[in-house]
Order: C-alpha cells, then sequence, then structure tokens
DNA sequence: CAGTTTGAAA
DNA sequence: TTTCATTCAAACTG
C-alpha cells in the first residue's frame, strides 16, 4: 500500500474528501490534530480552522450510542460498529453524498444537490434536522441547520412542465417566477412570463430584450395540471390575445389559493434554465413531476409487469422513491450491475403506461432491453421496436417502446432514408418517459443533444456508479434530475442479490533484468510495456489461471488495455481473445464458448470488455494492465463479476458467508504501477470493499510448471519486448510464433463456419493444423498500422 | 441475404 | 497528446 493511505491524512493541506485520522474525532487527540494544521496550513482562513476544530463540539451525555458526527462543513461522520449503524446509513444515503467508506468511520457530505435530493424524495426539512440531530453525538451546528433550511427551503416551488410539446415554468408564487426566473434569466430568451403580476415588469424587460421576444397572455385553464389555473403561451407579434386575458384574471381571481403562474420557455433553453435554478444557483430546483395518470392527451400504451416479475426489496423501494406522489419523478437510479436495473426501468414503463424511450449505450444493449422488456411486461410485439443501424424496426400503434442507442438519437451526420423517418418520428412525439441506461457512461454533449432532440415527461437514469469527481457528473443532477435511490452495495452482498468479492492485489517483483531495462526507459509507453510483460507477473497470472480453472471451476476474464501485452499474453497461454479489431461475429462466438462450453474458461479482454460486453458467467477478473489510475475502469470491470451465480447464492443461502467471485489485480513492484494502483483503489475503499495483498504469486513450488521458469527463456521474452519497441511490428513477431500462428489462424477457420455449436474449446487445436489460409497482404501504409493489423487477424 | 470492408465522425 | 474503442452508412462479396 506504500503509505497510500497514510498520505491522504497528512497532506499540508487536506483535501476536503480527505477523512480525518480517526484520532481527530476524539478528544484528547484533536488538539494535536488542529495543531497540525494550524502549523502547516496557517494562512487557512480562521473560519476554515474553526470548522475544523472538532473540541468545541459538545458532546451529549449518552454519545456513545449515537452513530455520527456532524461538522460545521457540511461533512458527517459515521461509525460502523454502532448498533444504529443501519438506520443512519439509510438516512444519510437519503441525504448526503458518500465520500468514502473504510472499514469503521464512513465520511459523508451534506451538499445542496444531496439535500436537494433528499426533499426531492419527500424528506422534509424538520425531519431531515430532527433525525440527523437524534442521531448526532453532539448538538447540531448552527451552519448545519442553517444550510439545511437554506437548501431546502425553495424545494418545489417552481415546477417545469411539458405540455403539448411545449415547455412551461409553473409555480403558485408569482414572485418567484415573475422576479427571480425572468429577470436573472433574460438572457435565455424566455418567450413569455405573466405581466399581470408585475406589469412593471414589462416594461423592465422591454428594455432589456427585443420586442418580438415579449409576447402577449392569453389565457388556457385547459392546460392546467392540476386545478384551475391559467397559462400564459406564445403568441405571434400582435396583442392578439387580451380579451383572454381579462377572463383569466376573473377566473384567477375566484380561485386565488389555487391558481398557478406558468411562462413557457424556449425548449431549447430549457437546460439552462434548469442549471440556472439549481441549488447552487438561484436556488430554485426545478420539480420535473409528471402526473402521468390524470394525462388525457398522450395515448396509454397496453403494458402490465407479468406476474411472475417480482422486483426485489430495493427495486421496488427505488420504484417508491420514484412514484412516492403518485406522479413520476425525474431523476438517477444507482444500482450495482447485475442488482437487476432493467427490472427497474421496466417497471418504471410499466407504471407509467404511455410512449416510452429507452436508451443504451450500443446494440448489443438495445437487444438486451428490448428483450427485457418482452420478458417483464406483457407488451404486444408490434407495440416495441428497435431502432438501430442495422435494425429498424417500424413503429405501429399509437403508443409504444422504442428501444434505441444515444448514438442514433445523437448522430448529426448524414442518416439513411429509414433513419430520417423514424428519428422524426421520435422528435415530434411526446414521450412519457425516457429511460437512460449507464448514464454514468455517456459523455455530457451526447445526453444535451439527446434531452433537447426528444421531449419526455419524465426522465429516468439508472447507472452503476456515480464517480463523484467527475464533473459530468454533477451536470447529471439538471439534465436528468436528482438521485432518487442508491442502493446499499454491502446489503445486496449480504442478501445474495450480488457476489461477494474478494479484491486482491498481487505484487509482482520485476525480474532483475527486466528491471535493469525498466530503468533505462525514458519513454512511458517502452515502461509500460516492460512491467506488463514482467515474467514474474506472467508466471503469476498463468497461476491464478490455472488455479481457478481447475481447483475451483471458475470463469475468469482477464483484462489488459495494453494490445502488445494482451496478445502476447493471449497466444502464450493459448486462449481466446477479443479487442476492438475483432468482429462482431467474433465476439458473439467466442462469448458464446465461453458461456456454455467446459473448456473454454478464461478469455482474454481490452478494454472492449469494460463497457458493452454483457458476461454474466464470470466470477473472476485479473488484471494485468490497466488504465491510469481510473476508478471508473476499476469500478465497470469490477461490476462484471457482480451478477450472482445461482450456485454460488444457495451457498450463500445456507447462512455462511463466502467469496464466490475474485478481482486481482496484478502490480510489478517498484514501478510506476506502485503509484497508479493505489489511486484506482480508492473506489473500491470509497464503496467499502477491502482488499488483500499478495505478495507470494506464484508459490515458489510451482518452479517448472509454468512458463518463462529458465533465464533463457526470461531473456528471450525480454528480447521480443524490447524489439517490439514502441511499434505494433512487434507484434507481427510475435504472430510468427508457431504457437501464435496456430491460435490465430484456428480462430479465423472457426470464424468461417457457419452452424458452430458445441464443438468446445478443442477447436482452437483441431484447426490448428492444415487449414492455414496464404501468406498475408502485403503491408500498407504503415501509418495505417492498425488497419492492416485489422485486416490480417481477425 | 449475411458477412466484410471501408470511411467518416467524434 | 495519443491510443483505443465506438458507431453508422454504404458498397462489395459469394
Amino acid at each position: 500500500m506504500a503509505g497510500g493511505d497514510g498520505d491522504r491524512h497528512r497532506g499540508p493541506k487536506r483535501h476536503k474528501s480527505s477523512a480525518p485520522s480517526k484520532a481527530a474525532l476524539v478528544d484528547e487527540s484533536a488538539e494535536f490534530d488542529y495543531a497540525d494544521d494550524f502549523d502547516e496550513d496557517a494562512l487557512d482562513a480562521d473560519k476554515e480552522v474553526k470548522k475544523r476544530d472538532f473540541t468545541k463540539l459538545e458532546l451529549k451525555p449518552d454519545h456513545a450510542s449515537r452513530p455520527l458526527w456532524a461538522c460545521a462543513d457540511g461533512r458527517i461522520f459515521l461509525e460502523t460498529f454502532s448498533p444504529l449503524y443501519k438506520q443512519a446509513y439509510d438516512f444519510l444515503i437519503a441525504i448526503a453524498e458518500p465520500v468514502c467508506r473504510p472499514e469503521s468511520m464512513h465520511e459523508y457530505n451534506l451538499t445542496p444537490h444531496s439535500l436537494y435530493a433528499a426533499v426531492s424524495v419527500g424528506l422534509e426539512t424538520t425531519t431531515i434536522i430532527s433525525v440527523l440531530s437524534k442521531l448526532s453525538k453532539t448538538k447540531l451546528p448552527r451552519e448545519i441547520i442553517d444550510f439545511i433550511h437554506g437548501s431546502t427551503a425553495n424545494y418545489g416551488k417552481v415546477k417545469l412542465v411539458l405540455k403539448k410539446n411545449r415547455y412551461f415554468v409553473e409555480s403558485p408564487f408569482p414572485e418567484v417566477v415573475s422576479l427571480d426566473l425572468c429577470i436573472k434569466n433574460s438572457d435565455c430568451s424566455i418567450l413569455l412570463f405573466d405581466e399581470r403580476i408585475v406589469p412593471s415588469l414589462v416594461q423592465v424587460l422591454s428594455t432589456l430584450l427585443r420586442d418580438e421576444v415579449i409576447s402577449r397572455a392569453r389565457i388556457s385553464p385547459e392546460d392546467s395540471i392540476g386545478g384551475p389555473s391559467f397559462t400564459i403561451s406564445k403568441t405571434s407579434g400582435q396583442s392578439s390575445g387580451h380579451e383572454d386575458l381579462l377572463n383569466g384574471m376573473e377566473l384567477a381571481a375566484a380561485t386565488e389559493d389555487k391558481e398557478t403562474h406558468s411562462f413557457e420557455i424556449d425548449p431549447s433553453q430549457v437546460e439552462n434554465v434548469k442549471q440556472r435554478c439549481l441549488p447552487n444557483a438561484l436556488n430554485y430546483p426545478m420539480l420535473e413531476e409528471y402526473d402521468f395518470r390524470n394525462d388525457t392527451v398522450n395515448p396509454d400504451l397496453d403494458m402490465e409487469l407479468k406476474p411472475q416479475a417480482r422486483p426485489r426489496p430495493y427495486q421496488e423501494k427505488s420504484l417508491s422513491k420514484m412514484f412516492g406522489n403518485g406522479r413520476a419523478r425525474s431523476g438517477i437510479i444507482v444500482l450495482p450491475c447485475g442488482a437487476g436495473k432493467s427490472l427497474v426501468g421496466v417497471s418504471a414503463a410499466c407504471r407509467i403506461k404511455k410512449s416510452c424511450l429507452c436508451l443504451a449505450t450500443n446494440a448489443v444493449s438495445v437487444d438486451q432491453w428490448a428483450f427485457q422488456f418482452k420478458l417483464w411486461s406483457t407488451i404486444k410485439d408490434d407495440h416495441i421496436s428497435r431502432f438501430t443501424s442495422d435494425n429498424k424496426e417500424k413503429f405501429r400503434g399509437m403508443a409504444g417502446v422504442v428501444v434505441t442507442t444515444y448514438n442514433m438519437v445523437a448522430f448529426g451526420g448524414k442518416r439513411s432514408e429509414d433513419s430520417e423517418k423514424i428519428i422524426e418520428e421520435i422528435r415530434n412525439r411526446e414521450w412519457g418517459l425516457l429511460l437512460m441506461d449507464e448514464v454514468h457512461v455517456v459523455p455530457a454533449h451526447m445526453f444535451r443533444k439527446v434531452i433537447s432532440i426528444t421531449k419526455s415527461h419524465c426522465k429516468l437514469g439508472l447507472t452503476a456508479t456515480l464517480v463523484r469527481e467527475d464533473e459530468r457528473i454533477t451536470d447529471l443532477n439538471f439534465l436528468i434530475g436528482p438521485k432518487l435511490y442508491e442502493a446499499n452495495w454491502l446489503d445486496l452482498v449480504k442478501g445474495g442479490f450480488i457476489a461477494n468479492v474478494q479484491c486482491a492485489e498481487v505484487w509482482c517483483p520485476m525480474t532483475k533484468e527486466f528491471f535493469a531495462e525498466y530503468l533505462k526507459k525514458e519513454n512511458s509507453k517502452k515502461k509500460q510495456v516492460l512491467y506488463v510483460m514482467n515474467p514474474n507477473k506472467f508466471r503469476a497470472c498463468e497461476f491464478l489461471i490455472r488455479f481457478h480453472e481447475q481447483q475451483r471451476g471458475d470463469k475468469i476474464i482477464v483484462f489488459a488495455d495494453n494490445l502488445f501485452a494482451l496478445t502476447a499474453y493471449a497466444m502464450k497461454l493459448r486462449k481466446p481473445m477479443i479487442y476492438g479489431a475483432t468482429s462482431h461475429a467474433e465476439r458473439t462466438r467466442i462469448l458464446y464458448q465461453f458461456k456454455n462450453s467446459p473448456e473454454v474458461n478464461t478469455i482474454f479482454l481490452s478494454k472492449v470488455g469494460d463497457n458493452s460486453i454483457d458476461i454474466p458467467e464470470a466470477n473472476v477478473i485479473i488484471q494485468i494492465s490497466s488504465h491510469a489510475g481510473s476508478r471508473r475502469q476499476e469500478a465497470q470491470r469490477l461490476g462484471r463479476i457482480l451478477r450472482a451465480k445461482g450456485k454460488h447464492q444457495d451457498r450463500m443461502a445456507g447462512g455462511k458467508e463466502e467469496y464466490n467471485a475474485f478481482f486481482y489485480s496484478l502490480v510489478s513492484t517498484d514501478t510506476q504501477e506502485m503509484y497508479y494502483s493505489t489511486k484506482r483503489q480508492q473506489f473500491l475503499i470509497d464503496q467499502g470493499y477491502s482488499f488483500k495483498v499478495i505478495t507470494s504469486l506464484p508459490p515458489p513450488e510451482e518452479g517448472p510448471n509454468l512458463s518463462f521458469y529458465t533465464l533463457d527463456e526470461q531473456l528471450e521474452l525480454l528480447g521480443k519486448v524490447l524489439n517490439a519497441g514502441d511499434d505494433m511490428i512487434g507484434v507481427e513477431h510475435w504472430e510468427e510464433d508457431s504457437d501464435g500462428k496456430a491460435l490465430l489462424r484456428a480462430r479465423r477457420s472457426a470464424g468461417s463456419m457457419s452452424a458452430f455449436s458445441g464443438a468446445g474449446g478443442r477447436v482452437y487445436i483441431e484447426y490448428s493444423t492444415g487449414k492455414g489460409k496464404g501468406a498475408p497482404k502485403k503491408p500498407k501504409d504503415p501509418s495505417k498500422r492498425h488497419h492492416l493489423f485489422k485486416k490480417r487477424y481477425q
């Protein structure tokens, strides 16, 4: 661990997200911590120091039985050994952002966003404060109480409503709508406002804006969402609605306490306005709720959840957060992979019973979603359609479900004729639900485009992780909505809903020769190849594969970011691999074997495996190289093995808790890799996982049973690695190996067999002789090396 | 028609 | 900054 943890706490300037050492929370030692901070950071604002000074907090007499500490700066620490831990956890996850969850003390952060999320699922300000107060060991600092009040006071005052394909901002508080929003948002080209409420505003805005921006009011009570109200809507330049305005005043006067004031906003400015209303800006966070039961404008969709679809408790809970008040709230639900996100999505669609647009990251996912809809709901076949580049199904009926990709909707280039038609349909329809899968993976600009193109009453984002430092994640708050629910990862493990993972980091010392070369190299790329190809690492990997295949009958995925290493490992060990250039057909074939053949138990994956490849069977992951410090990658890969396997689940049900999945990171000691790995570990720690370090792999007695035992073999490997240099040419050298050739050719042959079924892994060997193809084509432009590579070997 | 190959986009 | 991965469309192959 190389002091990684210690550093986090002792830096000269404490980072906000760092947990204080436990000592800082104990009275006697707090003094020391304070002094420490002060000396090194004497210039820090006084206030800052005070916030960190825990000595002034007054302990309640029965503090021992209360589980948490709340600091004036919004940080909250939870003792995990408290008997009230469970309740406190559920509460905190609803009101605060989890920052770090090591073993005995969890850290949370109270933020405007997190509080917004809390009130939006129905918690009231007073409840938040009283529960927090009850759980706290100390009297709540004044700052916290003020902060909670400030962050929640304006909640629900403003709503964003979609009516007849136009967006309206609604509020029962005229001053909110007219003043705060209109004036402050005047640069957002709000088209309409209520001149009756603040007549002077007309003059103000007239001077600020061009004339055509301002238009007259017209009353349309039938537009109202709940109870009598009036709506101001867009009119042409001339005043055409003056008489209506008078009528409206009468109407409004008659039902004064229930009226709702509203104005329309330009659809292209929806995002802008929403963002400005967020807690960290104007602080009138917009409520996006869909009163789908009273929506008579959009046609209903005949779709029910099948009786055999039984949502698990946490799925039920996430749905109840979404539909808490009989309407559908927009927001994000966080569930680990394999915990059944799709059932949540399908259930939501079934409750709303309106047209639903379901977005996934790629075509494979699209098929899966379509399948899930048919599996869990009673939707008729011609009411659901898929829309991908090579699968453009027609949309029939008044309402329906369309499953497509983000790419397809956001695609800017030229489209085929069929596409054009369908996309037009998607544009024009008023969707009841916009269901967005893997929200954390999609680039923000893609979201923007998709959201501006589609008009939906309710948006539901599904994701496995919200990695916090990423700015995009905060964007999600206004692009989609607040976090509605986040499952407790460890609870799901205990319930047997997801696998119980043993995480381990395997330290592999560099061999003398490799290390010498490593030190010589300047180029970090070359360094990387050297530490990934470290023979000791290879041997550890080989050992682990053998162990899990033979002793436990596990299914193993080996990840390598580096293509050179990936090919080298895969060929030496004679295992199939999938990387970017592997064709779709080939991928499915390999995955099919991995799934069904008892002889293919290990596959090698490049970055392709991070997203978009579904491998529910795997329960062991070995990482031999990975992207520097990417916690998301770590999360994603871990997610691959979280799906609980049937047989293991039974074992768990017996009450015994047992590991049924394994996650290994192989690290060459004394190299850059060590530094990166401590960074990546942070994800696991934040999620509450612990992991152990293994330093004795492979076991010495395995000696000659594993590859690269002799110095000669190792030197030969080193030679190849050095030869390879920074060029893919190096891989070609590998290809000339008899082993490698056999493997790759074999896969080609297997690929051309149309009816490939139960033959199993043996194919690799069977076809390795005799059926070789002719010599590879002549190399072309060396700058397009990659294409060449693709052409030859897929 | 199903599978490939290529270029373009981002 | 580079690399790897992704996707869609269209043209070609047997």
